[in-house]
This record gives structure tokens, sequence and C-alpha cells, in this order.
DNA sequence: CGTCCTTATTCAAACGTTTGAATCTCTTGA
DNA sequence: TCAAGAGATTCAAACGTTTGAATAAGGACG
């Protein structure tokens, strides 16, 4: 009863009940013309199926019908808990489309890049999204899927300049409320701890930074900022956090609190200055950026400015599903780009500044 | 030049440089035939090929080859931090020997489960690797991956019984390696955080705990020993320490460290010692189990029981892919059981017991 | 009785590969 | 001159589906 390759087929199926490979395959695809098919037949070859324990071949199906019915998500670095969450907003989005989320994981690894780049495009994924980071310097692979047609929509990077539609966080915006948020709490001397120059999100939160100082009549001493080395492993965020707060503390410049590039490099910023005995919030207040899960989990909870991952991830599913189907219709889709607004979380790593001047020990 | 359906196929290349598709074909898929080819006949036709951006169908092919060359994973939550070593394990492994993981999260959610087992048998994925929890109650649905000789692997549990191999920490010692370690700081009245009734781990971790102390001749006071409420989402971990630590502390019943069923339970109750002024290790120890990230980035790093997680999933793999080079030549693979070793992390959440009897503030 | 629907089913081609067997063209040796 | 072999290329069938067109078997109607 078991073909050889061990998968029953529609041909199984025929002959086990007598009818033509075509009647069975309309009947279990539920084509229109099986309105036509008599309904003790229908009946017949259902419950053959199930009892032959029939799946559909997908590639057999996807090659006849020129559909793969899948959405290829190439994620820079899943152990980045910034991913996960996106993640799920585009599974969100594909089920109830039924179409199945391709799930890759480069590692930070650009050879991995390119090599999933190449089977995504073999098992010709009807879309692409691209989780970003730092691992796009050269992105000429793109080029490639573009030159196939292939819908291609990026998240946490702005391309729209290379005709890629883009989702991200308004950095500028980000920056400016953690920033705010500080300064209304009454902090002057406040360092700063920057992103890696690899990074493209790092100038524009700089950016936001500054403009919210300045809109506070507040100088940022030169001395207080800090500069992210770059990126070498998914803990290199936690111990440049690290490094800097033991930096700091040596060079003796006072400082009350400290606005960290994300959340990982302020768990840093905090474990620094516990370790030399300064508390956070009361002696010095620490905020981050992205909100992810060890920042919420931790003591104290990490103050952080929120990106609203799960929701970019549901429209950049929402986009590629239209341009797939406009694609269909032959419409042009315009390059679209959003900015989604962040949020302050508060928690527990902010305080009012200390009334007196203390923050070395 | 470029097809209705927008990709490349051998006849293009065919026809673009006057060779059979044949021809084509061997060259391309270095078809071991490719030898008999005249050199300037395969220069010509990939040449071509590149032009004019040629990749090959892994419909048609896997279709014709008779093999998919994707090993399935199905994971029960990726935003467990639980998940990710294990399938960068996974990736490791499967890499060189060019299989792609069609990595799927179940996200908890019985019915994604089952929607993603059917695809996953459509597509024809050539093994199954299950990252396992409470998801799998019911497990007939492994039935029909049986039935179509799937070879399948599970990480997590236990379910040679059930016939398939399985790879999983050794609950029992980490549980006593956690015990063991408290005692050895001089902790005698310790609180436990039992895990979820539902969980396999719970009564395992358990065991090894219970094993600890009688072999220290302590007893363990049924009034410290807390029940974690089944699972809700993947923040229901903290949110039961959280708890936990409220409850016993209103108890007012002394104790002077606890033992939680996992990280996460373990920040949250740190958390909730914190909130009640209680230092952590100063004045109680906590230990947790699994290391994952936010254990270790969080202040004081939580001392817990490290899972080699990587090392299980590229084991899972291994044993899959031999699994398939197996039953190619019709050997039988017998069930196999992994029993990791734990590791104690030793970080700054536990410390000797503190000298008088002190921990209800 | 022939024509024309309707209903139920099947034919056959196609999707893009791969591959065992076949073909064709030389060259070589007897 | 011819058979045999080697080298280069092509034929054609197959993988498991889907689907437009075809077929067959009844009726109903004029």
């Amino acid at each position: 009863m078991q073909r050889k390759s061990g998968h029953v087929t529609l041909l199984d199926i025929a002959r086990a009940c007598g009818y033509s490979v075509s009647t069975v395959s309309i009947v279990l695809s539920e084509a229109p013309l099986s309105q036509n098919v008599a309904a003790s037949t229908r009946e017949q070859i259902r419950k053959m199926a199930l009892h032959l324990g029939y799946h559909p071949d997908a590639y057999a199906r996807s090659l006849r019908r020129r559909r793969s019915q899948t959405i290829a998500v190439l994620a820079y670095d899943l152990s980045d808990p910034f991913c996960i969450p996106v993640v799920h907003g585009i599974q969100a989005s594909l089920q109830p489309a039924s179409y199945l989320p391709l799930l890759v994981d480069a590692q930070t690894q650009r050879k991995l890049f390119d090599n999933y780049l190449r089977m995504i495009l073999e098992r010709r994924a009807e879309g692409v999204i691209v989780i970003a980071s730092w691992i796009f310097q050269e992105t000429n692979l793109l080029d490639d899927i573009e030159k196939n047609q292939v819908p291609i929509v990026i998240v946490g990077r702005d391309l729209t300049k290379r005709n890629v539609s883009s989702l991200l966080v308004d950095n500028k915006a980000g920056g400016a409320l953690a920033m705010q948020h500080l300064i209304a709490l009454g902090h002057r001397r406040i360092a700063i701890v920057r992103g890696p120059e690899e990074l493209f999100d790092t100038e524009l939160r700089w950016a936001g930074v500054q403009r919210a100082a300045s809109e506070a009549g507040i100088t940022i001493d030169p001395k207080l900022v800090y500069q992210l080395p770059n990126i070498t492993d998914s803990t290199s965020g936690f111990e440049g956090g690290l490094h800097f707060a033991q930096e700091m503390l040596a060079s003796k410049r006072p400082f009350t609190a400290v606005l960290a590039f994300d959340d990982l490099t302020a768990l840093g910023v905090v474990r620094g200055l516990n370790s030399a005995g300064i508390r956070v919030p009361e002696d010095c207040s620490v905020v981050g950026f992205d909100d992810v899960l060890p920042a919420a989990v931790s003591t104290p909870g990490i103050t952080t400015v929120h990106q609203p991952l799960k929701e970019m991830g549901l429209l950049a599913a929402e986009w590629t599903l239209q341009a797939i189907n406009g694609r269909e219709q032959q419409k042009e889709r315009p390059v679209q780009l959003h900015n989604a607004q962040p949020e302050l979380i508060v928690r527990m790593s902010t305080a009012r500044a200390p009334a007196r001047r203390k923050s070395s020990p």
C-alpha cells in the first residue's frame, strides 16, 4: 500500500477507489469543477485520502501552479531579541493568507546571508522580508532579487533610496524621547553611549538626543559621550556598556544619568555602575532603547524606548502580500516608507536627579 | 529575455546558446556526465547562466530528484530564549550538509502547531526536529509523521517510550547541582519554586533537588515549596516568580535562599524580593535554571544551571541526517536517548547564607 | 429521431528538472 | 573499407500536480 517513496500520491488514491487522477485531484484540491462531481464520489475519495494519509506534494503543486505560497523572512540574527517580535508580527499576517514564512537566520554572517539568499531565489519565494542591520553594507545581492521581480521589504533600515520599501522606528523621535525624559527628571550631566558607527540608527538617535538637548537649552559635554565599538557578536552591546561604565567612572567625570544606545548596552551600564557601588536609579539613572525581553525582566526594570516591532512585522507582511497581488494585476506598487512611532516605557531604572552632585563614589 | 513567470529556466539558456536542455542541465548541475561535455561548451553555458541570472527551480529539482533537502525545525515558541541556541546548533550542523532548516514557530498554539505539521508533511521534509515543551500533550500528530517514514528527533523531552529519539538535559542532575550549590553555601531554609505541573521537567528537577537535600541530611520544609501555575504566555514564568516572592514574604516564613524552576522565574523572584527591600544575594540567594540571555545580563547575574543547548541542537541535527542516510541504505536506526550534562554557572545572585536569621524584613 | 443541454468523469499537456539510453560524428586500428 | 570505440550531445520519460478541453451517458425538447 505504501509507495516506495514513502508518500501517498493522487495515483494511489485513484487506483484504490477506481477513479482517474483528475477526478481525485479536483475533489481534493476543491477546484471549482468539484461541484460537478457526484457527492458520493467526493465522499469516497475524501475518505480514502484520509485513510491512506494523503498529503499533497507541495513541490508538484507549486511547480504546476507556478506559486510557491512562500515568503522568505531573512533575519540578520535570531539571537537578537529584536527579531522575534517582528517575526511574530509577520507570522500573524501571513497565517490567514496561508503563506508560509520561510524563516532563515543569517547569524550575522555575510557568507550565510549570501547562501540563504540564493536558496530563497531557488525556492521561488514570492516575496522577501529582510530584518536588517549592519549586515548590509554592500547590498548588491538585493539586485539579484530585484532582477527576478520578487517584491522585497526591509525592516529596521531605510532603503527607499534604493527603491526598497522600508519600515523602521523613528530613531530621531526615539532618541529625543529618551533625552527629554532624563531632562524632565532634572538631570543635566547626562552621559551618552552612542551606537556603533556601522549602524545607521546611531546617527539618527544621536540627532534626536541633540535636538532634545538644545530645545531644553542644555549642552552635552563631549567628554561624556562614548562611542561603542563595532559589533562582534550578540553580547557585544552588553560588554560595551560595561566597558563604558568602567571607563567613565575611572575618569572621575561626574554624571547623574546615562542614555544608552540600546537595552543590552543599558544592562551593561547598570552592571558596571553597580559593581562600583553606584545604585540605579538612586545615584544614577539609565535609559535604554528597543524594549526587548531582558530589559523588562531585569531588576530594576530598564526604562526604555519601545519599538512597535510586532506592528512593523505585521505591516511588512501586509505590504509584501499587497505587492504580490498587485504584481498579478500588473500594477506597479510605489516604494513605501513607514516611520513607526516609538513610545517611552518608564520602568525603575530612572529617577529624579540626586540633589547633591554625586555619581563617582 | 525575461520569461513571463519572471524566472529563467534551463530552456532559456539552451535556446540562448544553442544547446539542448539536457546538456545545459548536465553542466549546471555538475552531473557526472559533465566530464564528457566539451570544456568550451561548459564555459559558454556557465557564462550564459550567470548572465541571465539563472537559479535552478528547487521545486522542479526536488520533484524529479525525490529529495527536498529540507529538514523541518518545529519550535514551540521562538520567543522563549531557550529555543534560539538549539536552532543555532541545528543550523550549524545542517549548513555543511547543505540541508535547509525549515524553521517554524508554533507560538505555543496548538492550532498553529497542527497547521505547520501539515505544511511540513506537504513540503516533504526529509526529517523533523521538534523543540518541545508542554505543547505536546496529545502527540497523535507525530503518528502522522511516523506513518510517512520521516525520521523525527525531539529536543527537550524524553519520548523514547514512543519510539522517538530524544535529547534533553539531565534534569535530575541539574536540580541536584543547584541544590548542592545552595547547601554548600550554608543555606538551610531553602524555598523551592516548582515548575508548572504540565511540564515534564518539573518532576525530574524536583527529584534531583530532593536527592541532594536528603544526601546532605536536610529536610525541605513543605511550607517553603511553591507550585507555579500552568503556562499562559512567554512571560508567565517571570510573573510566577514575582507572585511567589510576594506570597512567601507575606506568609512571614523565614528562608535564606530560593531555588527557582527556571531563569525567568528566578528573575521574577529577584524582582519580588527587591521590591520588599530584600537584597540579592546579601539577604537571600536565588538560583535559576537554563542559562538564557536575560539571566546573564541582569544585575546581579543569575547563578544558574546551564543547559548545553547548542550542543543538543548540533547532535539532534546529526542524528536526523544519519537517520536520513541510514534509511537510504535500508538500515533501521535504533531509538536513541541523550542525557546532556548540565553545568552550574555561578554568578552573583548566590552568596553564603547570612549569619543571623533574617529574610523577612 | 436528432439536437442540445446537463452531469459526471477522463484525457492529455504542462510546470522545470534529471538521467538512463540513444544518437551522431569522429578517430583508430585491423 | 569497416567495425569498434570514444567523445559530445540529445531524446524522451519521469517526478506529482492542475486544468482546459474532450468524452460519455443520460435526459428533455422540438
